[in-house]
RNA sequence: GGGGCGGUAGGCGAAUGGUAGAGCCGCUGGCCUUUCAAGCCGGAGUCUGUGGGUUCAAAUCCCAUCCGCCCUGCCA
């Protein structure tokens, strides 16, 4: 058994969607796991509708993502002389023909055979052209396309998931390899590249069900042997139809500006179709090439849920330690325009803010406070803590002013005596310090915090919002 | 219209002829607690889209039906 070689082949027609990232994991999985090759290919072929802005984004998404390829990316446009040679080669031995039909006879035919309610396929008109008229027509500049014969019977093809598929022969239509102007379509690319290739398994999405038996008959005309092939299916939105851009990103890149990490991303991913072995749904990389099996594998469309992708994304990012989240953040708020305090201090921020927020700009505005004062004020947080208690605030600054320890437990130890000594829930010297020091009702632990700040910034703000209570 | 694929709680999914709904997200009650998270303990949600059939036994096999998606391009 030769090794696997598995490809993910997008075309550059708009940025990398979280379907096709998808696809791409699955292929890169099934490869890694079975310590084979992964290959990436731009399919830009459709020169019309391919941009290059469209590779640039797709090569960084998966860069992003991590899904390493191994060699050069191949780009299909390159391969043209190599689909021309084959079509060339399958025109020489009969298994393909030129069409002289004209599009617009084409589209005649479809027209009237579908107002008929009669299911179009091509009539067959230049099926039998005499080799040697067909030979003529060309040399004498006639346009056609290049059409492959389909098979007389059906066809039957063994998907790795969904079993056995039967095409009957009347649903089968002679393909179209080479569109006039002389370029390569689809069908006819794909199979060339992926034979040139080598590629044992044909990993996409269930769309392609039905283009598979196309394909085969190309592989048959070429004399190739056949890969596996296996259909995952496809993603939908929360109304289950396919997933669009209501939902919220599809462009893979727009959950690493939102703050998302790829490896969450990527286990997400693979638990949409894939379940572990054990039910384990944490997963790094590593574990997931270490525990992707076919077997495991749906068949069912699933809904993007994107509550879930938070919280894997959570996971994901509080099991790193505060050095690496460090990192992350900065890196992160550097992309936003922010500057970050350095690592070292933004290290022990994340210390403090423990398992807040599930996404990077989340764990950023819970503890943004601690190296910028708050703008403004929560009104109700104001009026529920601060309001009217200027004289409690006034003793608090006192405090602070005079504490002798500035380190978070001790300065926690002092303000529960104190708040017995002045008769006051502790509760309440805790929100009052957490608005005056955050602006929010909602924090990190605010003695903590108050030691991450120091004193003099502790104090300064407590006049800030002092001032602000006698305006 | 023709053909293909799919259908298990709100979502992801276990169970691959043998007690359905494990586990996870979400929702919800509680504990913890200076707030909010995290963590821990508990709860609700249900009988596999529907109807037949095969079988001692069906989510699983067969048929029909409904719904969704895909193909039916000189797009990929």
């Amino acid at each position: 058994m030769t090794s696997v070689i598995t490809r993910f082949p997008p075309s550059p027609t708009g940025a990398l969607h979280v379907g096709s990232a998808r696809t791409a994991l699955f292929s890169y999985l099934f490869a890694r796991s079975k310590g084979g090759k992964f290959l990436l290919r731009i399919e830009d072929t459709d020169r019309e509708r391919s941009r290059q802005e469209y590779t640039d984004q797709i090569l960084e998404a998966m860069r992003w993502l991590g899904l390493e390829w191994d060699g050069d990316v191949v780009y299909q446009s390159k391969n043209e002389a190599a689909h021309r040679a084959a079509s060339e080669r399958l025109l020489k031995q009969g298994s393909a023909y030129r069409c002289f039909c004209t599009e617009e006879m084409l589209e005649a035919k479809r027209v009237a055979m579908r107002t008929q309610g009669r299911p179009y396929r091509y009539d067959g008109t230049c099926r039998n052209v005499d080799p040697a008229e067909s030979e003529r027509r060309a040399a004498a500049g006639e346009k056609f396309v290049v059409r492959v014969r389909k098979p007389e019977g059906g066809m039957t093809y063994r998907d790795l998931l969904h079993g056995e598929i039967k095409l009957r022969g009347e649903d089968l239509d002679d393909i179209i390899l080479m569109k006039s102007d002389g370029r390569p379509l689809y069908h006819l690319a794909v199979v060339c590249d992926d034979i040139a290739a080598g590629v044992t398994h044909v990993i996409r999405g269930d769309d392609h069900l039905d283009n598979t038996p196309k394909q085969m008959v190309v592989y048959q005309a070429l004399g190739a042997p056949l890969p596996e092939y296996i259909h995952i299916p496809l993603i939908l939105g929360s109304d289950k139809k396919r997933l669009s851009k209501r939902e919220g990103a599809e462009n893979v890149l727009d959950y690493r500006a939102a703050g998302f990490q790829p490896d969450a991303v990527l286990n997400f991913l693979a638990l949409l179709g894939w379940s572990h072995p054990e039910s384990r749904e944490i997963l790094t990389k590593a574990e997931l090439i270490g525990a992707f099996s076919v077997d495991r594998v749906g068949t069912a469309a699933a809904v993007f849920d994107q509550t879930k992708l938070r919280f894997l994304n959570g996971k994901h990012i509080h099991d790193r330690p505060p050095a690496d989240r460090a990192r992350m953040l900065a890196d992160f708020l550097k992309t936003r325009g922010e500057t970050p305090p350095d690592l070292k201090d933004l290290a022990a921020m994340i210390e403090v803010n423990g398992q807040r927020g599930d996404t990077l700009a989340e764990i950023a505005d819970y503890i943004r406070f601690l190296w910028e004062r708050p703008k403004a004020y929560d009104e109700a947080a104001v009026a529920k803590f601060l309001a009217g208690k200027a004289e409690l605030i006034e003793k608090i600054r006192c405090e602070f002013e005079a504490l002798a320890d500035f380190e978070g437990e001790s300065i926690e130890i002092f303000f529960r005596d104190f708040a017995e000594r002045q008769g006051v829930k502790f509760k309440d010297v805790g929100q009052a310090i957490r608005v005056m020091l955050t602006g929010k009702s909602v924090s990190p632990p605010i003695f903590q915090s108050a030691a991450v700040l120091g004193r003099v910034e502790t104090l300064l703000r407590i006049d800030a919002a002092q001032s602000l209570m006698k305006r």
